[in-house]
DNA sequence: GTCCCTGCAAATGGTTTGCAGGCGG
DNA sequence: CCGCCTGCAAACCATTTGCAGGGAC
């Protein structure tokens, strides 16, 4: 996976979309570089500097940042969104690997179901379709309590 | 697919398991019966004869036929928990191709994903592993508007 | 200076729960 | 009869929204 890239690179991005580098994308944004893996709202909202941002404001900046695809949006199937920083020009697509005890994630870095999903369009006659795919297990830690 | 069980046998299960065969079950039950795509709890509640069961029983009722096995739960992405009958003795497992504008549902019967998953498992010693597959896109009739 | 953004608080939507009475087995 | 179930209402949790003041460009 390509490294992300600075906090300054980011901050130009959204002032080429007229979008404002404001303090709390700032930090959110720094929050999300270095992280390997999907992070919740809370969970952002958490790492936040000490008065740093409103939970409302985070929900907002996540909204704007999918919008720009300068994150991407995962599904883990609790109930709470999750997000990457997405690396420009790449749409971010892969899996993951989520413990179903310990709530851990693993990236699965190839997708092999682009195939797949090409034999399910014209099959069904549908266009532009994607897919959500994630898998779930005992991750070896959980599995010797 | 196998065609599911009449409802006599549907409460006999309910029975088997010391659990009541009550109205509101066996409405729901009826509903699910006649439909081949996944209800939300509101269609089901809906679909309730006039003073049929209230929605708080609803949800009661699908967490108990989930946990016996008798209903399957499917994650549409849209925030929304979601229910098919499950024919006795099958997992139910298959997936979805959902129209992202109509919201109109396709079964796909062929579930192609379980080598990848003994793959993603003994690649990161995880037991157990299962996984959710969804497919989106846009179908025929939405095609031209 | 102009809008875009923020903080706060209230609203929303799906889902869960506490409680007292009611019905199935 | 006993305990599982139900209806009603209130609670919960993630997320969204209205509003007025404040800051980035």
């Amino acid at each position: 996976m390509r490294p992300h890239a600075g906090l300054p690179e980011l901050a130009e991005r959204l002032r080429r979309c007229s979008r404002k580098a404001t303090g709390p994308r700032q930090s959110i944004l720094e929050i999300l570089r270095r992280q390997a893996h999907p992070l919740s709202i809370k969970e952002i909202f958490a790492a936040l500097p000490e008065g740093g941002g409103d939970l409302a404001t985070v929900y907002r900046s996540m909204h704007l940042l999918e919008g720009m695809a300068m994150v991407k949006r995962f599904d883990l199937g609790d109930g709470v969104a999750r997000f990457e920083l997405l690396v420009e020009g790449d749409d971010g697509h892969h899996h993951h690997l989520v413990c179903t005890r310990c709530a851990g994630v693993v990236e699965i870095e190839d997708c092999f179901i682009h195939e797949l999903e090409s034999r399910v369009a014209s099959r069904n006659g549908f266009k532009a379709v994607t897919h959500k795919l994630e898998f779930f297990g005992i991750c070896p830690a959980c599995q010797n309590p």
